[in-house]
DNA sequence: GATTAGCACTCGATAAAAATGAGTGCTAAC
DNA sequence: GTTAGCACTCATTTTTATCGAGTGCTAATC
């Protein structure tokens, strides 16, 4: 038995009522609801025939019938319709994320609120990694009598500060250390400055040999702390709403492994296209999202991909929708980092 | 009828037992449980006083009773065996809160962190609310062609770094103008910083005139964004173990209102007491957190309460322990502001 | 041959009814 | 004052009955 043309508008059918309603769907709504010119017995039979060739799943003999993984994949690679998102929206993201832009991070996490404020669902991002980034400047300031604040600037965009229990230590010597590192350091990543690196310096600087001695330590426990990469979640409390969680341990279950760093990179990982990256319920290689969907997203710094930012909600969740802002704001991410030196 | 010693000792049998299984407690289960030396029937009248009393509460007619708030209250004030901490559970707090202090806000959540872990309850902190600290120090840092870091430094301990886009200023004039204004606004705090007063330095220097003139607006934006009260929660997650949240939603409005800084400040004013701050069921002004108990207590820097850090659970909580660990916690605190010059 | 009306059948969901049992209050005896 | 005993209450659990959305199949129709 082929796929023929109406099987296939009845499959599209089906899955729009199910987007929406997350109700099991059965052949008489359809007739009823959707003008196709056919009756419920034939929309039954062309049914069972989706249901053999794996696109739809009866729940139970009788309800309804729900979309399987395979289904919502031809849905969305062939049927669906591409979304253009409106007008006023697009305006409204350009504008609340081109507003003041300064810090890289804020943009991003202002886009991962942004998306998951407008499909309800939960957003995600990954951070640029910043020790794998290029050093392009760092400072040293002495803000007391007890601590030095160091400041580092990636090529990724990303700027760091953090603070040292550092005493005794003058402006200049901050400045004529740092200013040695630098250049020793320069085009290096993060992840390279070993304390041995930064021993060095102490040969062309020996006037500040203590001061150094003293730093070495500290500076490697911090940067230590620099490990990782930084992923982040938004619009976390969404999932309360999701009817597919209807009681507390699934809920649990589902919020433990979004929040889990180690199982989502992971996942994102596996999804290494440049563009966009829709998962589909069990292609996600982790069985307490097997009923979830992911949409992500690269985003580029410098024309390197950097990090991905998307969605994590219900396998039945508004594709068209979702891919359509997830796009804009990579879209709008890319105009951003690429026409602003941050 | 009077509540007399029996009654007392009944009484906290019950509350601790409740307090233990979550369970209506009934008279059967105290006199095989506990060795108090009486018969079920004459615990049975007891529990029937020490509901006339308001102590104790019968969901129904044929179910065990549960402490009211009042029960709650008069446990919490006169019969609790007041719990210490294992050395154990000592050590590991100092160990871990002692561990390379540096920055104040990082003691204060890793605080937090420790509380929820310890009560498997969530835990808060208002951080020392920054605009209404006096500004002690002071930098702008250059760390690029576009963009400048300005440095705060408050007498509370708090450091906050904000980036600005601020192209074409050269380190000297930044250091000029940051050294004026430090004078003009020594002791003043951050919220008294006002564009008027930036702006005076321009009388000083009137050779960075135009640079101040790009800064000030710049400058407004920026330390507007530190308005309001920094609140944050952690152990969230511990809330789906709860019991008492059998239903998601339940859970989601507790989430919603322990989520809403707005709403927490609020409840958190309401205590102004310096010692511990115990607050119970309906003494908490919020209905979605009726059933629910506040443990809060102030800390101090620089021999000020300049923000508070506590507990939130449901009213069975184990005050006993909550309160040991609050109270220690609040100690180690108040050891690491007064011993270290943050 | 494709479509469709008709109908028996399935099975989850909801509702009603019955059984269970933890716990009580009261009484009478100790 | 205390307690054993017992009838009673009522949430919870289990069982049974009812309902109805939806199916699959068959036979008639186009």
């Amino acid at each position: 038995m082929a796929v023929n043309d109406r099987k296939l508008k009845i499959l599209k059918v089906i899955i729009d009522d199910f987007i929406d309603t997350a109700q099991p769907v059965g052949s008489r709504t359809i007739a009823k609801k959707y003008p196709l010119g056919i009756s419920s017995a034939t929309i039954r039979n062309e049914m069972a025939d989706l249901e053999d060739l794996g696109y739809l799943i009866q729940p139970h003999t009788s309800a309804g019938r729900i979309p399987s993984d395979e289904g919502y994949r031809i849905y969305v690679n062939e049927l669906m319709k591409q979304k253009k998102m409106g007008k006023g929206e697009r305006e409204l993201i350009r504008g609340l994320l081109l507003n003041r832009v300064i810090e890289m991070e804020d943009v991003i996490h202002k886009s991962a609120h942004l998306l998951s404020q407008m499909t309800d669902l939960i957003a995600f991002v990954t951070l640029p990694q910043f020790n794998k980034s290029k050093l392009t400047n760092m400072k040293m300031v002495r803000i007391n009598d007890a601590k030095v604040m160091l400041i580092l600037v990636a090529d990724s965009g990303v700027v760091k500060t953090l603070q040292l229990a550092f005493a005794n230590a003058t402006q200049e010597a901050l400045d004529a250390i740092t200013d040695v590192m630098l250049q020793g350091l320069e085009n290096s990543t993060i992840e390279d400055i070993t304390v041995k690196r930064i021993g060095m310096i102490k040969n062309v600087l020996p006037q500040y040999a203590n001061v150094i001695d003293y730093l070495v330590p500290i500076l490697r426990d911090t940067l230590h702390e620099l490990d990782g990469i930084d992923f982040q979640i938004e619009g976390l409390n969404n999932a309360f709403n999701f009817p597919e969680f209807q009681n507390v341990g699934e809920l649990k279950s589902f919020i433990d492994t979004v929040q889990s760093k180690e199982t989502m990179t992971r996942l994102l990982m596996d999804s290494k296209e440049d563009g966009i990256s829709i998962q589909i319920g069990k292609e996600i290689d982790e069985e307490a999202l097997s009923n979830c969907s992911i949409v992500s997203v690269c985003y580029k710094v410098n024309g390197k991909n950097v990090g991905r930012i998307g969605l994590i909600g219900p396998s039945r969740m508004d594709y068209s929708k979702v891919i359509s802002v997830v796009d804009y704001i990579r879209g709008t991410l890319s105009d951003i980092f690429a026409g602003i030196y941050l």
